[in-house]
DNA sequence: GTTCTAACGGAACGAACGCTTCCGTTCCAT
DNA sequence: ATGGAACGGAAGCGTTCGTTCCGTTAGAAC
């Protein structure tokens, strides 16, 4: 996680360690751009061989959920902080979307969908980033400051298009989403003229059936 | 394109008619889900052998590029339709967004994009959507049914979010595709106390790097 | 200085996958 | 009957990629 604290360990170890941070990172930034990436392109990317890869995860799928339930634990203390957020209810919200779209969790957690089985503790913090989301939603409409006809799927889905916002430098890949964002969050505002939202809203069921094998 | 109107031909020569209209649609369906689905996909959904498929095309490149020129046609249609529309600019705009939702030309067009080798007409078909959709673009905002701020690659990049959307089921994901539309198309119309929206808008060459192989 | 060990790098193996070819078969026209 | 156009799909062949394995390296211990 951080090189920072671990000046104690001796030598070898202490590389180790950094190679730990090294390949998570490199593994982050791999699979974000391409989720079927080769595993050879993180050893390239983290400067490492393949051995060293191996030595740390059993296979290419526990590594990729081991990604993707770090990427819904992020998301999940993002929720936690905008619930935290005593400010007033409209603002918080607001920082938490471009909080989420800055930390990027859900290009992860979405691309790698359906690639590998899900495990019990996945679908539990699936869950509940579920259940604090809604608790956003509720809080912030209650407020006033959300459109009434917005459901946890329909952020899902805004989310996951704001994940599909991509050119090749990354840094300008935020930009991009976050000028897209604007456009959702000046769309969100419940306001008196607005005409109803077309259709139901998408239903849990269908949005999590992507994390089903064959999704 | 159409089996209708080829009851004139002779009995082995119409099912090859037919089979030439059930593999271009078989081939819309499974590329739309899949992008880098398996050629033989594509004659299972058909219902027709290989041979079938490479009686007709070439190589798999051909039957994409093909599948892709197909789309950027219908694509320049629809917004010529549009331009053609004479009731009131802003309504048009609307209409058209809608019908491209529902045609689904950039599922395609996009996922397809950076898979093959672009030839000629292909950028010049490419360039003069461009250019249509710009003068659309102007003329609405022109008439003051659009933000100003608008660019021809934001729209690129909605119709790429809108994409984004999917569910299993083709019907259902039209449906939530429209939804998130009329978000959109809230946020687009301008309003006195918008405020402008940030960063820089995507470039025209941005957003065309996909096209080029290793995109 | 020697030895021991943890960690490393990357070649090689083997399986899976998918495009393409090819040939025997079918079906209609003659 | 016979010729040929269109078909179906098994097999060939190249590629790709996950995983294993082993020789190498670098610090630790003595």
């Amino acid at each position: 996680m951080n090189d920072e604290n671990a000046p104690a360990l001796p030598g070898r170890q202490r590389e180790a360690a950094r190679n730990d941070a090294r390949i998570l990172q490199a593994a982050r930034e791999v699979f974000i751009n391409d989720a079927d990436a080769p595993i050879a392109a993180v050893a390239v990317r983290a400067g490492v061989g393949i051995g060293a890869l191996y030595r740390r995860y059993g296979s290419k799928e526990e590594m990729l959920r081991q990604l993707s339930r770090e990427g819904l634990t992020r998301y999940i203390a993002l929720v936690e902080a905008a619930l935290a957020d005593t400010q007033d209810p409209g603002a918080a919200f607001a920082t938490f979307m471009r909080d989420a779209v800055i930390a990027d969790t859900h290009s992860l957690t979405l691309h790698l969908a359906g690639r590998f089985a899900p495990t019990e503790d996945l679908w539990r913090d699936s869950n509940r980033a579920a259940e604090l989301t809604a608790a956003l939603l509720a809080r912030t409409q209650a407020a006033g400051a959300l459109r009434p006809d917005i459901t946890t799927g329909d952020l899902t889905m805004i989310f996951e298009q704001l994940a599909a916002v991509a050119v090749g430098d990354s840094e300008r890949t935020v930009q991009l989403r976050l000028r897209s964002l604007a456009l959702f969050l000046h769309a969100l505002h419940p306001l008196g003229d607005a005409t109803p939202l077309p259709g139901p809203p998408p239903e849990w069921r269908e949005v999590s059936a992507r994390f089903l094998p064959n999704g």
